[in-house]
DNA sequence: AAATAACACGAAAACGGTTTCGTGTTAATA
DNA sequence: TATTAACACGAAACCGTTTTCGTGTTATTT
């Protein structure tokens, strides 16, 4: 085991001191040239690579970025994370990822956890909890103390930051218009509950778009699942009941689970009932039959959230201006509706 | 905006010496208490918290773990990630999560940028182009260093360290033994090309069930898809030629497309013809028909690997010990097969 | 020959902690 | 009263860098 080896070991293997050393590998004009040739081959021949903490230490920069989402075994989750990763990585940072699990705890942990020295800045979601509590101290903490923070997808306005979020209303808005323009007279929606921010805003889109048409809105076609977790039974029974020929679903398993049963049932896809989901994951590509989509183009908002994030944290200038980037959902058609 | 609060400050604040601020906060025996009410109150008052990066550097351990994957965007890794996750949160350590997008470069790259004092060990698990080209130097580089490291399911047995698995070929021969039971007769393979340790585990296993059973083997009823990428019109054609009557995928998207193919042609799933994937993930759940797997507990396996990682990092004797993990596969029975 | 400038390098402080060892003061002992 | 022990604290080294500033040596100028 050949441990690392430290400038100071240079300069003493070359009979030089520290700071000779130092400079002598960044090349710099104060030191001779055959003294810079000898130090660099030396520190060739023996592959010294500065240590990063020391580096981070002195200059109070340790290039890595804290990522805390609320769950990584999730499609669109995961496609932020490789745009973050990418992003930075190009940059030369590297990325913390912190799971909050959904629950307000573990994001304060984690967040102070990495608030004392280990990272630039934060890239976050909020845990549905913490948007169902309304406390956000734990986020306003670490923006007073100059840490930089980017939101994005689960937001709130109590914090002032900068923020990455798809225009969902919009995209609930246009998907609920596609099924109006196609002539669906019933259509539905499976939503979570509201306290979740893009549930909410997709609520509005879908009321929208049926208050600008003849049709109108049926509150009982308005299906809220009282948690995140999947139960199919609640979908079922609302399905059968309300017998809806076109359905929105706020995420991809809702509707791949409502296109399951409707067809088991002997009923067409989309002849008799048509499906649209959000999140263009790997589910909808590969459903039976395949799943129409609101795309939230997850990898675009991480490199968005990345560079916010990276420009914000080295601009020197201590600006206290925030900006909200809106990105654009679209529609991916497949063949869970008419094309 | 407040910044972070140092020992200096308090020191200077209460005007006692840095060592005793130090010493007061760890409760040190050597500090009356009075000074040590007194630090600590003041320290509670203005919310100190120790500098990560200064305790890093002083006792170099950083308490971070790197983890290295060929792609985040993978059911599989993602359940891995969780598990590492939670387990070395639990015993305070963070993950920093490189992508080597199967690049051999990629992981070169990003290894060396962690193993220069920001990470005390790594977990990872092969590129593609790593395990093609064979060369395994940058691991056997950071090994050598005294930076443990852990391999999980895309291994090699060139490189000298703790590895956790799963027993592929256990679990393809169980999955091909059921399809023999249940009396099919045509069974297939579609698999990836044997330089991916897993792949070529789990030919193994499937070449084994049939040798041992009356059917033998028939090469021509092997795919290999040229590469990661899902290409639907081999699958199609081979389908097509080889009319099988039980297919076994090393993953889940061959399967998943495989089904929905036959089904485009009128077969029955299952009595026309079975299907059995690897890798228990969303797609699998939520297909119709929903699809029996060969379940690799992702999440199980990043635990064990953190676990194995954070022992050794913390072990202070320099055992030149390694162990292997081999985690048992299970078959989770859904209705893709007869049952 | 004396003054000045350029050159090449080293000493030391700083980043924010931990830890060893030394020391001045007080209390207990002989 | 002199000696010793216990107590409470501070000085300083250290982790591995970067960077400022000072300085001795040589080369250039007058």
């Amino acid at each position: 085991m050949k441990a690392k080896i430290t400038l100071k070991d240079i300069a003493r293997e070359l009979e030089v001191s520290i700071s000779t050393v130092s400079k002598a590998l960044k090349n710099s004009e104060e030191i001779s040239r055959d003294t810079k040739e000898k130090v660099q081959a030396f520190a060739k021949l023996y592959n010294y690579k500065p240590n990063n903490i020391a580096i981070s230490l002195k200059n109070k920069r340790t290039k890595n970025i804290g990522v805390v989402i609320p769950d990584i075994v999730h499609h669109f989750f995961t496609t932020v994370i490789r745009g973050i990763e990418k992003y930075a990585n190009a940059r030369g940072y590297n990325v913390i990822v912190c799971l909050s699990e959904e629950s307000f705890d573990k994001e304060v942990i984690n967040m102070e956890m990495l608030a004392n020295g280990s990272i630039d800045g934060f890239i976050m979601s909020l845990s549905s909890e913490t948007q169902q509590k309304g406390d956000y101290n734990h986020l306003k903490e670490v923006t007073e103390q100059g840490i930089p923070v980017v939101l994005f997808d689960r937001i709130t306005q109590e914090v002032e930051c900068d923020k990455v979020i798809i225009d969902d209303e919009l995209g609930a808005y246009r998907a609920t218009k596609k099924f109006i323009d196609q002539g669906k007279k019933r259509i539905a929606l499976i939503t979570t509950d509201d306290y979740l921010s893009v549930s909410k805003a997709r609520t509005k889109g879908y009321r929208k778009a049926l208050e600008e048409s003849s049709l109108g809105i049926d509150e009982s076609k308005i299906l809220k699942m009282p948690s995140m977790e999947m139960d199919e039974e609640v979908i079922k029974t609302f399905l059968d009941s309300k017998n809806p020929d076109a359905v929105l679903c706020v995420n991809e398993i809702f509707a791949v689970c409502g296109m399951r049963w409707v067809q088991k049932k002997g009923l067409r896809i989309p002849e008799d009932i048509a499906f649209i989901g959000f999140t263009d994951g790997v589910l909808s590509k590969y459903a039976n039959p395949s799943l129409t989509v609101v795309a939230q183009h997850g990898e675009k908002m991480g490199e968005e959230s990345a560079k916010m994030l990276i420009d914000k944290v080295e601009s020197e200038a201590e600006e206290e201006t925030y900006q909200t980037k809106i990105l654009e959902p679209t529609l991916v058609i497949r063949d869970s509706i008419a094309h």
